[in-house]
DNA sequence: AGCCTCCCAGGTATTAATCCCCACTTTGAG
DNA sequence: CTCAAAGTGGGGATTAATACCTGGGAGGCT
């Protein structure tokens, strides 16, 4: 007679086939909870959620092939707007936990978290309708802070600085740089600078880490 | 009065909290295994390992903060050679899978593969006393070709050296770096010269790109 | 035409990075 | 005890990286 008998339900969304299973595993076995999607991409969700039934909650990994985090999000949130979506994710910049959750998440979960943490994320989603984590609670802050008014409007780079990027993530000078590219020293002094400036950096190995975070060179 | 009573032990290592939990508690459904051990790096595993129970098995992550795959690896090929290792990764590219057979691994999993997988992997790694997909074959085959004879020695890094190295993933001066290791700037300017000469770098950017590539820096 | 913005480039100065020669201390093996 | 190796450090030289000031040319816009 006890209405608990009526289960959460619950779709996972995540590209690696054994940490998305273990997850589902482990999220059946919390009592409340049933898993009922599982999907390796953002299409193959939404599709799911199309033909089978609309789940309560969503876990949601960011960064998937085909149909990212990004937009599943999006989408959910434009067709589904009443399922919760907990992000997953590897990653703990601002930017991306922002983006996330501007984009629709009621929760951010790094998957370095303690499990525990994962009941307690599900049942505040439920009972509260959001869940923040301190870390995330502070990085929050910290970013909308430090973004402040401006919208920190995204950084364009044309081909050329791209390239410039990739070869500064290797072992060549400057002067090596500006030959490859068929382009003065000169003038690869300047799209340093000016780069230098509009990434906020001011060393090589800042260049480095931001072409690696940014995914314009690969490693 | 069946011998299969004594079920396999598996140790797992892994920084992700959430996915080591979630991958312990489905290696735990399957009959003959059980987890006896969890670590979140290698230093961890080693201490349980030293103090408690020598597993069978140790599902072992690549990326790793404080001890990776490849230097854990070592540690048990050295000390515990019976025990089988299975390298989990979510990288693909040749170079580290065979390394990662080259010190020690019996197995490598991508995380992104069916989670069967991880039952016949195991299956295989106790019968055969080694797993091989046929996608991690052929990088091998493929690799192996690369590589040709040359024996590229293993490279050991002490704790200041990867100190050293994490910070020179920054944008601190060497001046700062030294600072902040409460060292000389000379002796800062000797570690550079000695890691230049052991990791074939000959740059700032080449430290880094090195320690990014071998997850001694987090990005 | 005038104006604005990019892209390109020379010169020079300053600071950081890299290299070379050498010395002192600690540690540990023989 | 002695010797070797490793870790630490000084001084000084060379090269690369970075900063600042300047100007020319191409293309779009009014």
């Amino acid at each position: 007679m006890v209405k608990s008998k009526k289960k959460i339900t619950v779709a996972i969304a995540d590209d690696h086939g054994l940490l998305r299973t273990a997850l589902a595993r482990l999220v059946n076995t919390f009592d409340d909870y049933t898993v009922i999607i599982e999907a390796g991409n953002g299409r193959e969700l939404k599709e799911k959620i199309q033909q089978e039934v609309i789940p309560d909650i969503v876990m949601l990994d960011v960064n998937m092939p085909e149909m990212g985090g990004f937009e599943t999000a999006q989408w959910l949130k434009k067709n589904y707007p009443q399922v919760k979506i907990l992000a997953l994710s590897m990653l703990s910049d601002e930017k991306t936990i922002i983006k996330m959750f501007r984009v629709g998440a009621k929760g951010y979960l790094l998957k370095n978290t303690d499990p525990e943490e994962l009941r307690v994320a599900l049942k505040t989603l439920i009972d509260k309708n959001f869940y923040l984590s301190d870390y995330v609670s502070e990085k929050l802050v910290s970013g909308l802070n430090f973004s402040g008014g401006k919208e920190e409007q995204e950084i364009e780079l044309n081909e050329k600085e791209r390239e410039f990027l990739r070869l500064a993530c290797s072992e060549l000078s400057y002067k090596d740089i500006a030959a490859k590219m068929f382009l003065g020293n000169r003038t690869i002094d300047d799209y340093r600078t000016s780069l230098f400036n509009r990434l906020k950096v001011h060393s090589r190995v800042g260049l480095v880490l931001y072409a690696i975070k940014n995914g314009i060179a690969e490693i």
